[in-house]
DNA sequence: AGGGTTCTGTAGTCTTGCATACACAAGCGC
DNA sequence: GCGCTTGTGTATGCAAGACTACAGAACCCT
């Protein structure tokens, strides 16, 4: 007889974007080897020198990853949002990676060893090409910053950050503090002000504490 | 009985770093499948508005990524060793990706269909394992590009494009034009002018025209 | 209500690197 | 050898942002 946790568990495996093409009775074994795991917000899962020990598949919740070089800054390279994977960096031998993991709301992981991995994608070609797209398709986003910091300048880069941010129907952004901006787009938190004023003088957006509204594109 | 070119195709399929473990009468089957094609230095594969249609392998040669926004100025994303993949954005569905990809010497190269690609990776799960672990590595180089970007200024920029480029043994670095390390780390040509100089001042380099040689790290 | 913490606004100085404008040198083709 | 193209060296003004230094505002907790 299942119990409720294995119910429970099944369900969350199953809506992973990785295990689309999968019948439910192949996602059941993946239940047994991998263990799952709560943490609350700000938990850290990898970060510092070394690099994560295996690939976290993220049921609920959102994660935050990041490169903190050793003087206070930080960059904000994106969010995992729940349904995906992060840690693939695990699949590669290098150790010592520097992005660092942190959950920025009370989140439930899945973390599977290299060797399960392995196992999921040798049994699971399916898998396999999910996961390729899926890495495809980041690569793609993140050559897209580095054009846009190479090219840009911070008017046309927070500008790019907060339609990108921005809720497609209502405009709005919220719960980022101008640091946080600030991380994502590298530069201070001063700057991020500046420029937020200079597009709320142009009646492009208002601002709140901690919430951006864009009202003209 | 098989001709001198297939047996020619298939060395270089199998010199492929996707193909590591396949056996020599599977990779066999592709040979049948994709066409080859020679292109001389200068030719498009692709570039402009659309992505590619198709993944490429690199028999040899070697091959430009960049980014080209409108006005004149180029961003180089790497280069493609031969024995490798490219255009792996042809795997997502998203066109209009805006990389442009250009061969910097003659180059044989290979071209799969995504449906190639898709038999290729559900036949042979090691090959979709190979392809995933290239593709974090490159997200990861990726994102040390993005960092470097966001942190350092100029001057640490070009440092650390140096060390990378450089010759392990010989400290040497040739062929490269000062516009095109501009265009790797996002600069003007001039501004690597005065970089090099300064560092030739202090005697960390020497410069000659398309040559560089770092006798100092 | 009060005290601490987080977030936001503003101002002034200083450096970096962009933009622009040339002049010269080195290789290449004929 | 002569011109043409490609690569390098230099200089000057100028603007964007970094860095520093505060001050006030909004929120949170007790």
């Amino acid at each position: 007889m299942k119990s409720a946790l294995e119910t429970d568990k099944l369900e969350l495996l199953s809506a992973m974007d990785i295990m689309r093409d999968l019948a439910e009775d192949e996602v059941k074994d993946l239940v047994d080897t991998a263990p799952m795991r709560t943490v609350r917000k700000g938990t850290m899962l990898f970060g510092g020198d070394d690099g994560p020990e295996v690939l976290f598949l993220l049921k609920s919740g959102r994660i935050e990853l990041s490169r903190q070089p050793p003087e206070g800054k930080k960059l904000i390279l994106g969010f995992v949002e729940q349904g995906t994977f992060f840690g693939e960096m695990s699949l590669i031998g290098q150790r010592l990676v520097g992005t660092c993991a942190v959950a920025v709301e009370d989140s439930v992981i899945c973390a599977l060893s290299r060797h399960d991995v392995e196992s999921l994608i040798l049994d699971h070609p399916k898998v396999a090409f999910r996961i390729i797209e899926v890495l495809a398709q980041r690569l793609q986003q993140t050559r897209n910053s580095l054009e846009e910091m190479a090219f840009n300048d911070l008017t046309g880069r927070v500008a790019g950050l907060l339609l990108r941010l921005a809720d497609e129907e209502t405009g709005l952004i919220e719960g980022y503090a101008h640091q946080d901006l600030a991380s994502m787009v590298g530069c201070l938190r001063e700057s991020i002000t500046v420029a937020l004023d200079r597009f709320r003088q142009s009646n492009a957006v208002s601002i709140g504490r901690n919430r951006i509204e864009i009202t003209d594109r």
